[in-house]
DNA sequence: TACGGCGAGTTGGAAAATCCAACTCAGGAG
DNA sequence: CTCCTGAGTTGGATTTTCCAACTCGCCGTA
């Protein structure tokens, strides 16, 4: 966990995130949307290309532009931020909600964690915690 | 999501649950796992407090000492914690895993997201974002 | 050729947050 | 009486963040 908060866990990473994942992956779109300075962003985009979250590509030469894409890593963060904004519109958010997820099967989404082994659900209480052997 | 980071997405507070999901619910065990400077730690733990997912619980009248504890928001969050840890293992944590969750059915837990409603998981693909209407 | 505009930053200075070590204060333990 | 522990406070140095303005390359238009 910590681990993964020093790549997003500071101000404005995982906002800029949520922004390419809507689509908006150019500079100005996502200082817009976050209301990240834009200097602060300059870093922290730079940043997420290091750890390989996002990707920066020219998609124009001629005048250059670029956009910032996911990668693999980019892409798995989207649980993240389901569980996240799940929270976040359970126990924060006031008022009707700005947006939902709708899934495939009709229905807007409420996510829940499972156990990928046997498909129930994991909650607190099913799980035990492993340490490592110090050796 | 904005919301949910302006509640735990403030450098430490996130390490600061982590410690209380594992019993270690007094202040000093909190600075001492996590690394925060007691004075940051002290502020993250009231706003934590203010805003109902953490409770400071006195258990001992003399000498006076207390103890943090997870409320219902609380204790919701653990699945968000769950995810960000699942994917810094895959993405950032090298070499083994200093802790793993075992699910009650035996496995080691792999975390996926699924639709509450159909029980399918919920891969980006299967879902498609709705915007309230803005009136 | 000049002029305005856009995308994507850079720069400088003020304001806020963080780090750290040392200090406090209350209540036991010896 | 002195030492120790838990839970912070305090002061000062260091980093980050914020914000508005500036730059630079390139384009469209006149």
């Amino acid at each position: 966990m910590a681990n993964a908060l020093e790549v997003v866990g500071e101000r404005w990473s995982l906002l800029a995130l949520r922004e390419v994942f809507f689509g908006n992956t150019r500079f100005d779109q996502i200082a817009a949307n976050t209301g990240a300075s834009r200097d602060v962003l300059t870093v922290r985009l730079k940043k997420l290309v290091a750890a390989g979250v996002l990707e920066k590509r020219l998609y124009s030469d001629h005048p250059p532009r670029h956009e910032y894409l996911l990668t693999d890593a980019g892409r798995a963060l989207h649980n993240v931020m389901l569980m996240l904004k799940e929270w976040g519109d359970a126990y924060v958010t006031e008022g009707p909600l700005p947006l939902v997820w709708k899934h495939s099967c009709g229905a807007v989404l409420e996510p829940r964690v499972m156990c990928a082994a046997c498909g129930e659900e994991a909650s607190r209480g099913s799980l035990t915690p492993v340490t490592a052997p110090t050796h």
